[in-house]
DNA sequence: CAAACATATTAGAGTTGTCTAACAGGAGGC
DNA sequence: GCCTCCTGTTAGACAACTCTAATATGTTTG
């Protein structure tokens, strides 16, 4: 008769526009066709075949020129994609410490490809925080530290140990390798587009690599890793922290 | 004349080809239109077109039925995906402490859908994480703690100082919530298939709703929050931990 | 060498989701 | 009552992506 809830694979197309409709009736009481199309931010020409495919698929009630009621199912349906919705921004936002609008955007973006695990895992460590306050403490501190502050000189965490900030002086960066060593990142400094380069170029704390040779002309770094070599100036390895192997 | 980095936005399903070649070259030295289409669990036939846009975009040498071989462009785009890929597993795995297969398929679905900064983020985390003795402890403690096991006893966590576990016992359920009071989530109880009912039913914990009515045939309850009623019955309730405020 | 096989490409069709532009219906103002 | 504006619908076009089935190419083997 009716699919059953297993059955309905939504697409991220129509489950956004069903976790729209949700929250719109939840917010104003009604949903129309013109603050769909606002809040999916698409033309309103769009919205009317994806309402017809809700209503086939017996997600909502939709006649011509009529408010739209959603169904028992797809009331359900629609309050599971919020749900998830829900925990991926509050864990952006309140846990990694990201700005409202980035967590709202990328919760958005990400919600229709995480799997109920994940997102499960992810109130279990909300729970974990409220639950321990140690671990309370520990992620104030963590969204306040100097690590995660623009500009903050590297190393000065706070809560580091003494040990681990004199080790963490210690410890060399790519240029004190010497061609055929293999080394093992332990960190990246610095902030801003030199820190994004050098994580685009796969260069991520607990990687391994090889220094393959030295370029002289500049004393460009040519590295092997991941089957490729990877060219780094002198100027970027300075803020790669290795431990040599 | 060339598209700058810039400008190129590619879909989802492009980067996909193109992290897949990356990662095909990286590893086998080449890459073949079958093992493409084997690692996208796509046909044959859908590689072929695809291969041709990333040619066009001047991202990979693309010449009828010879080795693909990515452009400098081509290989530093694919590097930044699968660096992001490689964030995202790594957190997923290694920090929330889901098995390697979830992670993956996560990674692989969201890895396309989240912002720089996001990523950078998650980074930011795991250098913290390596800086703190502390953190790492906690941490190790979190995913093998008794919260995470599967059948686990709520408000086991050894974690707990003897405080929280003491208060954990004070608090109320839903069951103990008169009509009309309104109430804030501060835990869910439970594991499996009830917590995730729950969870998908929007009582995430630090959520605030009120109890409207209690339906006496079988005392489910009717809260209201988000403006939808749910109604949870009485066994389901006694997982949802609240303060009543 | 030719047949058999593995691999790659193309053509055609279907789905989803978007747009624009033209059209329809309803509510309020004159 | 009629006109206008706001809103919603439809049709037609298009871009991406996928599939299947047929075809082409190259390699291995008898």
């Amino acid at each position: 008769m009716f699919a059953k809830s297993q059955e309905i694979h939504l697409t991220p197309a129509l489950e956004d526009y069903l976790e729209t409709i949700y929250r719109l009736v939840g917010q104003d009481g009604f949903a129309r066709v013109k603050d769909i199309a606002t809040a999916r931010m698409v033309k309103a020409g769009s919205v009317s075949p994806a309402l017809r495919r809700l209503d086939e698929l017996g997600l909502i009630v939709y006649e011509r020129r009529e408010f739209i009621k959603l169904t028992e199912l797809g009331e359900s349906l629609a309050r599971r994609v919020y749900s998830r919705h829900r925990i991926l921004r509050r864990f952006l936002a309140g846990f990694l410490g990201l700005p409202e609008d980035v967590a709202e955007a990328d919760a958005c973006a990400a919600e229709h490809h995480l799997s109920n695990m994940t997102t499960e895992y992810m109130v279990r460590l909300f729970e974990f925080i409220e639950m321990c306050p140690e671990a309370k403490e520990l992620f104030d501190h963590f969204r306040s530290c100097a690590l995660v502050q623009p500009g903050a000189e590297p190393g000065l965490c706070q809560c580091a140990t003494l040990e681990t900030y004199q080790s963490l002086s210690l410890r060399q960066t790519l240029n004190d390798v010497k061609p055929g060593q293999k080394v093992h990142i332990s960190r990246i400094l610095g902030d801003g587009p030199l820190r994004q380069k050098l994580l685009d170029r796969g260069l991520l704390p607990n990687t391994s690599l090889e220094l393959t040779r030295v370029e002289e002309p500049g004393r460009d770094l040519v590295v092997r890793f991941q089957g490729f070599e990877v060219k780094i100036s002198e100027s970027e390895a300075a803020h790669v922290l290795v431990e040599i192997s």
